[in-house]
DNA sequence: CATCATACCTGTTCGC
DNA sequence: TGCGAACAGGTATGAT
């Protein structure tokens, strides 16, 4: 769930409330979430925040940086005694912040907060020289931006090369980076492909169609805050809307809306929830 | 190398 | 109603 747009919402509250902050002192309540030597960022500053695909990072004023995959129930929450028009936190954010969700606290100057809650722990937070945040594993690996680098020239070789369902290739990260389960379905519905098509089967003017059908469930995704389906909020604790405006995704049985009357229907893909509408996706 | 199944977790929903 | 099974989705890992 949380996907490009959801962790661009999260990174541009984290530029507004984050950046500027000293680090005091980190408490580190489940250790399996935090990798590094929290010693390296106690007393920094935060200059900077940057987004690689689904990750996260938090560039500091002595050359180390805070990287983190939030994977599927990661949050950042960020609590500011002195910040008034604060508005009530989301029924998601687990158990509070702090709450029993909590597995790290970043205790920052002016006596505000940032929480690392995660229900399920499979989200990580790591601590790396900025020089090395480049090096990680995941995101040396990672494909191009599909809002930024990613050209339909570039788009068009990565289809040719597999026989992969298309909408399996969308959620590779090492192929593009940032799509995920919700924007890969309504990607593929709203360029009109078949999500099983076998990549390389597309003609240019589908791989035309769903490089453009890419962009616009992605930028929707952020106009709308991106989509709170399980824990996703954003810092301040609110949640997105794009859950309520979701082409396919969680849509089973509901008309198609591209009108012609067909019904969503829900299969595995991969082990991964796919809708569709059998009547307009060839 | 490419592809796919499974493990990692826990809260919620579903079926009996 | 209660309880266990299935489900949810992102990626590292191991198997094929």
């Amino acid at each position: 769930m949380p996907e490009l747009p959801e962790v661009e919402s999260i990174k541009l509250q984290l530029e507004r409330y984050l950046v500027g902050h000293r680090i005091e002192k980190v408490e580190i309540r489940h250790p399996k979430v935090f990798t590094g030597d929290k010693k390296n960022i106690e007393n920094a500053k935060v200059k900077k925040i940057r987004r690689f695909g689904k990750v996260l990072v938090f560039d500091l004023s002595n050359a180390y940086s805070v990287v983190s995959h939030i994977k599927l129930t990661g949050q950042f929450i960020y609590r500011d005694p002195n910040l008034k028009r604060e508005q009530p936190l989301s029924k998601k954010v687990s158990g509070g912040a702090p709450g029993p969700h909590t597995h790290l606290t970043f205790n920052l100057d002016r006596n505000a907060k940032l929480y690392y809650n995660d229900i399920r722990r499979f989200g990580w937070v790591k601590v790396v020289k900025t020089s090395e945040v480049e090096n990680i594993d995941f995101i040396k690996k990672l494909g191009p931006e599909p809002l930024n680098d990613l050209t339909l020239k570039k788009f068009e070789e990565i289809l040719g090369k597999t026989k992969r369902a298309v909408k399996v290739l969308l959620m590779d990260q090492s192929k593009i980076g940032g799509i995920g389960n919700i924007y890969a379905n309504d990607a593929v519905f709203l360029a009109c492909i078949n999500p099983k098509r076998p990549a390389n089967s597309l003609d240019s003017k589908e791989v035309n169609k769903l490089f453009g059908a890419i962009k616009t469930v992605l930028k929707r995704g952020l106009a709308y805050g991106g989509a709170s389906e399980l824990a996703f909020v954003t810092p301040d604790g609110q949640e997105g809307k794009y859950q309520e405006h979701t082409l396919v995704y969680g849509k089973e049985g509901s008309v198609c809306k591209h009108g012609c009357q067909g019904k969503i229907e829900k299969f595995m893909l991969n082990g991964r929830g796919t809708y569709w509408c059998r009547k307009c996706q060839k």
